[in-house]
DNA sequence: GTATGTGCAAATCATTTGCATTCTC
DNA sequence: GAGAATGCAAATGATTTGCACATAC
């Protein structure tokens, strides 16, 4: 909509596009409607919901395709796997990437969103205010390795 | 091994039968082996490691029971889901808990563990120090929101 | 034209459920 | 003895794969 969010998104393509040609892999059809889904997708979404997304809107995609374009996305960088305990596997763009958080309920498994402070003690106050009894936490780095970025120098 | 080791196993099965007994549920055969096999589980596990280590040292329960025990534990307080974005559930102790954090890799999806600090900023050096490439970072907490709170009170 | 991408149907794999049987309280 | 727990086999649901056909370069 805004014009910084078109200019992202038309970033994010570029990039996608440019990890093809690296990889000797083609721009085809497939690809650019579930490159186009994903842009369009709010905050974190499962595969399954971005396949039955793209079957409902009659979109001329298999599933299968977007699970395996979706995987093509996440080597390139588009979009990344978030850490949710979940048996499904969430995505989110990579493009809307803010330090943001999430407090998840062992019971009933609903998330608390909260916006990004500096440390993690800020954090706290916030989450018992809302009377979220805090059990633990895990800070979770996503990133490339060492061996993994050796392997990309090639 | 060490006494306080043992001590803390004695403390988390008195919680658990605490728990049984508080929700009118039983101690079974069934749920004496998975806690056991729980409590001599290091780190993180998946639901079928668990089970197919049960299966396989021939022990008196099915995989179904392992994971409907599992669930129980889980709804006890006993061990808790980590925020893994894997296909599999994974769980871990809640006794051995000290906040400890995780950086994974999105392409090859390893993990490096790292201890505990005070800051997030603290993380960065540590992580970059091992060639570890942060693209961003997510701080999960988990606990038992106000809703649940409000149910267990029941 | 050739190698890659795609859909379809079928295979997998972890997890869950129905139900008859067995066990705990 | 009644209500729970369990095993078994079968169901489910997400994800993946084999393969013949279609398409991008």
């Amino acid at each position: 909509m805004s014009k910084v969010n078109t200019q992202m998104i038309d970033e994010e393509r570029a990039k996608f596009l440019r990890y093809l040609t690296k990889a000797g892999r083609r721009v085809s059809h497939g690809r650019e409607i579930v490159f186009d889904q994903v842009m369009r997708a709010h905050g974190h979404f499962t595969a399954e919901e971005l396949a039955r997304g793209c079957l409902e809107k009659k979109l001329k995609v298999s599933r299968p395709t977007v699970y395996r374009v979706l995987y093509d996305l996440l080597e390139a960088g588009v979009i990344r796997e978030t850490a949710f305990g979940d048996k499904h596997r969430h995505f989110e763009h990579v493009y809307d990437e803010k330090p943001h958080h999430h407090a998840q309920c062992i019971r009933c498994h609903r998330f608390i969103e909260f916006p990004d402070r500096k440390e993690d003690e800020v954090y706290h106050p916030y989450l018992e205010k809302q009377g979220f009894k805090i059990l633990g936490h895990e800070m979770h780095f996503y990133g490339v390795c060492r061996k993994c970025q050796d392997k990309e120098g090639l």
